[in-house]
DNA sequence: TGACCATGCAGAAACGTGCCTGTCAACGAC
DNA sequence: GTCGTTGACAGGCACGTTTCTGCATGGTCA
């Protein structure tokens, strides 16, 4: 037996090549290529003989040799800053989730499928899987990932503004700020007096930006400031200092917190407490949760629109792959939405959230 | 300028070839190749000297050209059936983000990424990237996808005992009907004298064997099934079935919800209809979420334990695919976990008015 | 009728690695 | 002195595509 003829019957057993193509359609390897890939000028009775054989045969193209031809992948990472050996964050799976799924279809739809890396610099990982570029959550000050990235030429689109001077592509982001203040005013409109803000011991840009829009708003209100910041990738911490801030001398009589868990959390310690919500106390929490609508009682809630940054941030990075210098900004702002509850309203003008059914009155 | 100087330019203007490293070591491709991967007979003194010259190069090898040549490429597939055109479905969020991530953090630990799929069967962008194996969750019946894939010769291993005859390579899955069993035996011992179950319509192994295993315990108790079914993936619908079950004459004094959000939702309606719980109705839920720690009552969860399905799962696959036929079963059954809270005890042992703690460990 | 062009296809060069085979020198054993 | 052996490398093929170039053929027009 002659060594090629070993190394092809190594090859794929079940897999047929575009060469097995051509000569069972009685054409050349160039054909088979122009015909499937629409390219070439071809007479549709060659083309549709070729597809029906490549489909005879069940043929399809490696995409490894593709890669390599073309340069092209087709593959997207995806990745998030962590705090520990996970791939990703404890504390905002909701977020994470919806922004992931809105991501994958928007990535799906445009052909591209995404990777899930680790935002570690572990290079036999990132270097084993050919990226057309990569999308980054929360990316750190100084990031080594992504300075590696783009010192090889690979676009990065980031969700969350970058810190520091950090050479991204794009960037996408909520006005963290502008979302802040809304809440503490409309917690003020509600009547109250003492604003408290849960928040994190981290030094991401949203938790940074949305405590530094607190300590401002205080100052501006006059108001003294009333916090208690936990470690946010620890899921027991929110709990013991969501009744920490309760516990103070200068209890507020509203509470935003800046963390998913943080509605039940606080919710909870006010039991404790005999705090009455919303009576005796305001409450907005960040979540993208949906068990927020059926709580008791129901918990306003501000959403950052995952699905949407999500979309945005990969349509943003397959226009840089693609070179659709699209005149469309590098930065994106997605507006927040705050679906207001029972929970921060001291006169509900009506139910917000209809029973399906005619309730009996309890 | 030739053609060959063209494409040689055209090529990565920052990314440094083997051949460039070769020759700025002034050894050969060769030597280049088997330096770097630890292969071939070379002194040390040589491979230092060519890692060096890698390194101030900032070579990086090509994946594309790896993959094509080694017919590995490091890349496992993860997809999820699912009822939309979204990439994994709504109702099983925790559970997913649980698994994915346990599954994630396993493959890079072996050298191995986990690229997102969609279920349907879209070759354009299932060929466009070189798997070695896949993870499915849920299949369906007789999963073209799946079918596709085993004919292709890549491993499959499934996230739930296959339907039917699919031909996957291993599955990894809970026993849930002895699950079901002794959630229905927990209620019993409770008090419970006519539970009720909050199913789904889909026709998935996890609703099918959950709920038959329900009106086999109900036969054998000699208790009237009373249960709803609503369509899963709808996030509305779940608050619906909840509502209408607890309208029913036959009311039941207990119920067990098979998804996620079910928990919140019963209790909205126990809370609407007047229900206190658990001295009226028991409840429990199958759901890995940490909010049912913190709602008042807390409520009993049972966890299919999905970081270790995850782990299990990518495990039995790489072992597939580097084909260490150990001597595993590849079938493996992951044993769940009821955490028993207040909702389910008619007279709890302790004071329900419990200090922050910390959550339980999936 | 020859020049010209569009059509339909084939040949072959890359893409960047991994690895098999081969060469050359040194060296000890007979 | 020759021969097998071993170390240390170089040459070159193959992985499976895409695509540039080129070569026939047949029709059209000056």
């Amino acid at each position: 037996m002659s060594r090629a003829e070993t190394t092809r019957r190594a090859s794929r057993p079940g897999r047929a090549g575009i060469r097995d193509v051509a000569a069972a359609a009685g054409v050349s390897i160039t054909t088979v290529s122009d015909a499937l890939n629409g390219k070439g000028r071809l007479p549709d009775a060659t083309r549709r003989h070729v597809r029906e054989v490549a489909d005879r045969l069940g043929y399809r193209p490696s995409a490894a040799a593709r890669t390599l031809r073309t340069g092209k992948s087709g593959l997207i990472g995806l990745t998030v800053t962590t705090y520990g050996d996970e791939p990703f964050t404890f504390t905002e799976f909701a977020y994470f989730a919806e922004m992931a799924r809105a991501a994958t279809s928007a990535a799906l739809a445009r052909g591209y499928a995404l990777v899930i890396l680790p935002a570690t610099s572990r290079h036999d990982v990132w270097s084993n899987v050919a990226l057309d570029g990569t999308v980054v959550i929360d990316p750190s000050d100084h990031d080594p990932v992504v300075t590696e990235l783009v010192r090889q030429g690979l676009p990065v689109v980031s969700d969350g503004r970058p810190a520091g001077s950090l050479p991204v592509t794009a960037w996408v982001d909520n006005d963290h700020e502008a979302a802040v203040l809304g809440i503490l005013d409309h917690l003020a409109d509600a009547g109250a007096r003492r604003i408290g803000l849960l928040t994190g011991t981290s030094t991401d840009t949203y938790t940074h930006l949305s405590t530094t829009a607190y300590l401002h708003w205080c100052e501006r209100v006059g108001q003294d400031p009333v916090y208690e910041s936990y470690p946010a990738h620890d899921p027991c911490a929110g709990a013991v200092a969501a009744d920490r801030l309760l516990a103070r001398p200068d209890r507020p009589d509203a509470v935003y917190g800046l963390f998913d868990p943080n509605g039940t959390d606080l919710l909870a310690a006010a039991r404790r407490y005999g705090l009455r919500v919303p009576d005796d106390l305001l409450l907005v929490c960040c979540s993208e949760s949906t068990v927020y609508a059926t709580t008791e009682p129901p918990i306003t809630t501000l959403s950052l629109k995952p699905r949407r940054i999500g979309t945005a941030v990969v349509q943003l990075l397959i226009d840089a792959i693609e070179n659709l210098d699209s005149d469309l900004p590098v930065e994106q702002v997605i507006p927040t939405e705050l679906i207001v509850r029972t929970s921060s309203q001291r006169r509900p003008p009506r139910t917000t959230v209809s029973p399906p059914r005619s309730p009996e009155e309890g």
